[in-house]
DNA sequence: CCCGGAACCTGAAGGC
DNA sequence: TGCCTTCAGGTTCCGG
C-alpha cells in the first residue's frame, strides 16, 4: 500500500528513465481507473507528449509532460508501476507505451488505483495538506493542526487535508516512537508530545525512503525489486509480537476503521 | 462541524 | 481438501 516514502521510490527510480521519453500511446485495460478526461480525449492528447521531468505530491505520482499537461496517478491500495517490454503481468490495467520501446505497466490487483491527465495540478492536489518532509512541516504548523481536535491523534495524521502523505503504516510508527496512544485526542497532546510525534513523522518517512519503501503486500519498485523499509518497522504489520522496546505482545484495534498496532505498555 | 459506515475491488487467510 | 466468510486499507461519498 504506497504511502509517502513509496511513492518517493517509485518516483526516484522511474524519473531517470522516462525523462525525455515520449508517449506513443496508452492501453488502457481498465478503463475506470481514468478519471478525466474521457477515453477518447485521454487518447487522442496523451499521444506524442514528451516525459519533461517527474514529481510527488502526497502519494500522487506526477508525469509532467512538455505541453503542459500533467498525468496524475494513485496507487491507492495495490497499484504499482513496472518497467517492461511486452508480456504484461496479470493485473496490469494500463500500458504507458513509450517512443524507447519501453512500457510502464500500471499493476493494481484491485483496481483501485486511479490515472488522470489535466492542466492544472492544483485542481487534483489543491485540497492535500503540507509536505510533511518540507521546511513549511514545523513543529509550530503540526501543533496548530492539532488545536481544539477531539479527533483520535491517528485521524489527523492519516488526513490527506491536513498532512499529506502518511497513511496507515507509517502513522502506526509514528505513534510508537513517539510513544504516544492512537486514540489520543489530538488537542491533549503535550507541547513535549507535539515536538516528539513531529520528529517521529520525519524520521519514520526519510527512513522509509533511504530504504526504497516497505514491501508489503503488493508494493514492488519499478525494476521488480523489494523496498526494505518494512524491515525496520517496529509495530506495523507486527500482529503477536512482543514490543521491541519492553517485551509487551503488541495489540491490535480499530481506529477510525483502520487496522492499528500499538504498544499498549508504551504508549500512553 | 464531526463522525460512522458503505462503496469500490480482489486475493489471501481463517473457520468449519 | 474445499467451500464460505472475513479481512485488508486509500479515498470518496452519503447520512445522521
Amino acid at each position: 500500500m504506497p504511502e509517502l516514502p513509496e511513492v518517493e521510490t517509485i518516483k526516484n527510480d522511474l524519473e531517470p528513465n522516462v525523462t525525455g521519453c515520449t508517449i506513443k500511446s496508452v492501453t488502457l485495460l481498465w478503463e475506470r481507473m481514468l478519471l478525466q478526461p474521457s477515453k477518447d480525449e485521454f487518447e487522442r492528447v496523451i499521444k506524442n507528449q514528451k516525459i519533461i521531468g517527474m514529481d510527488r505530491r502526497g502519494k500522487y505520482l506526477i508525469f509532467k509532460l512538455e505541453s503542459g499537461y500533467n498525468l496524475i496517478m494513485h496507487m491507492r491500495m495495490s497499484g504499482s508501476l513496472m518497467l517492461g517490454k511486452g508480456n504484461p503481468p496479470p493485473h496490469t490495467r494500463a500500458v504507458i507505451h513509450l517512443d524507447d520501446g519501453t512500457e510502464i505497466h500500471f499493476n493494481d490487483p484491485r483496481k483501485f488505483g486511479k490515472m488522470q491527465l489535466v492542466k492544472d495540478c492544483e485542481c487534483v492536489l489543491g485540497k492535500l495538506g503540507v509536505e510533511p518532509l518540507s521546511d513549511e512541516f514545523t513543529v509550530k504548523a503540526f501543533a496548530r493542526l492539532l488545536d481544539n481536535r477531539k479527533t483520535a491523534i491517528k485521524g489527523i495524521l492519516l488526513n490527506q487535508c491536513l498532512i499529506a502523505g502518511i497513511g496507515n503504516m507509517y502513522a502506526d510508527e509514528a505513534l510508537f516512537a513517539s510513544k504516544i496512544h492512537p486514540e489520543r485526542p489530538a488537542a491533549s497532546l503535550t507541547e513535549g508530545e507535539k515536538i516528539a510525534l513531529h520528529k517521529a513523522i520525519r524520521d519514520v518517512l526519510w527512513s522509509g525512503i533511504k530504504n526504497k519503501g516497505a514491501s508489503v503486500s503488493n508494493y514492488f519498485r519499478p525494476d521488480g525489486d523489494s523496498g526494505a523499509a518494512q524491515k525496520q518497522f517496529k509495530v506495523a504489520h507486527c500482529k503477536d509480537k512482543p514490543c521491541p522496546v519492553c517485551r509487551t505482545p503488541l495489540q491490535r484495534i480499530r481506529v477510525h476503521q483502520r487496522g492499528t498496532y500499538f504498544c499498549p505498555n508504551c504508549q500512553k
